[in-house]
DNA sequence: TGCAAAATAGCACGACCGTACTATTTTTAT
DNA sequence: ATAAAAATAGTACGGTCGTGCTATTTTGCA
């Protein structure tokens, strides 16, 4: 066995990371073919699930050539939350901000949101399962999981606000109440398509989302103004 | 060590499993006993972090002692979700149908459940991180937690559809959508407010519940018929 | 009261885990 | 090409886990 073949994902990962300057190292594209194969595994069994051994065996690695770059389980653990946030980021955030303020940039959430989750109802959603492995165990794995998905919660939230700024919600609407309940509709989604196995709840889900709009949204608003 | 002593709830368990006939053996009340301290641990831990050494512990036993009783771990783990869904039952579900049919029902299941949830956001619910623990393990212990849950959110959907056919929702609203959407604010309630600890979900499920009574009630109608 | 049966304890095994330590190989820069 | 540095492998240790096997203790009934 010369060097280690990255098995899981036969594309070259990006030659460089900054664009300027010298190219990755090689130990830093193995590293991140490492989280990206953990981050795979941990949306499967979990962030406890995890275990360093059936990681080096899926990489064609030793133990301790894994374990060497991370230095811990935990850090091991923070780098796929990391990892998991920025791939959560780059599928459903920034698309949506290229639709306009206000109502549309919303839905735009919520679509790019739900398409997302019915992907992770067959492999599994980490801030999910995270959140009730980390539920009562304090540390930094809590805290960076914690923290990635108050970020991305807070997100939608301000485009809510940012909708009833615009006069696409009506002037009663709870900014919070509403992003609360979409995020209501996600992990509904999730449990009872994923666990229960129902069919039909991604409709409901989507349902569900509609009427929140029906109940606060201004009719014809969004295609005014803005 | 005399005899194992039930640290874990000093009030004796009923001595009568059946009404008439011989008092319940010693070893059922220690088996009993052992099942309400497996449910207390992992309310906090989860199934799969309920471990055989430190439920002995906790229970002054010896871990084959404790073992004894269920013959291997995922017997215990069914009977901890046994155990689980009655106290469940007991405490959300029956109760409730002391109120009339129609809304009033369905508005005391709602709050018995959240009374319940409140409860769980400090202790921990089985329901749901079993749920993430067994989403892709199939095996007797998923079964036994998936028809559990099957059967509460049933009973919660036919209290709808009785509501429904009492006239006490419009009739247009979709049941399972109402099921649905009730089930989703439990769920929200319970990971903000016990994973991110944000202050005000509990209102924020309970003024969801208005809402959705709101958009499918007929108002007053409670209060006429039946 | 004594005896069979049930309950509990004691012990050991094999598996898996994270990780520390050392040796070897590969990469990088001169 | 070569030496320094980085990456990877090898090995071992201590810990926890479920569970099988055998003793011992406790219980329940004749």
């Amino acid at each position: 066995m010369s060097l280690p073949v990255y098995s899981e994902d036969s594309s070259p990962v990006a030659e460089l990371d900054r664009p300027s300057g010298r190219a990755m190292l090689k130990g830093q594209q193995t590293k991140q073919a490492i989280v990206q194969a953990a981050v795979s595994m941990s949306t499967q069994v979990g962030l406890e699930g995890l275990s360093i051994g059936h990681l080096a065996e899926r990489m064609h690695m030793s133990k301790s050539g894994v374990f060497a770059h991370f230095g811990s389980r935990e850090e091991l653990q923070i780098s796929v939350i990391r990892e998991y946030f920025a791939s959560f980021e780059q599928e459903v955030f920034y698309p949506a901000l290229k639709a306009p303020q206000g109502l549309p940039r919303v839905r735009a959430l919520f679509d790019n949101w739900m398409k997302r989750v019915a992907v992770e109802i067959e492999s599994g959603c980490i801030f999910i399962s995270g959140a009730v492995e980390f539920d009562d165990r304090p540390g930094p794995v809590r805290e960076a999981l914690a923290n990635s998905v108050q970020t991305w919660l807070q997100a939608l939230y301000r485009a809510v606000v940012l909708a009833k700024q615009c006069g696409h919600l009506t002037p009663d609407a709870d900014e919070q109440q509403v992003a609360f309940e979409i995020h209501a509709l996600i992990l509904a989604l999730h449990y009872e398509a994923r666990f229960l196995k129902n069919p039909g709840s991604l409709a409901r889900a989507n349902r569900g989302f509609d009427d929140i709009l029906a109940r606060y949204g201004v009719p014809g608003a969004a295609l005014i103004s803005s």
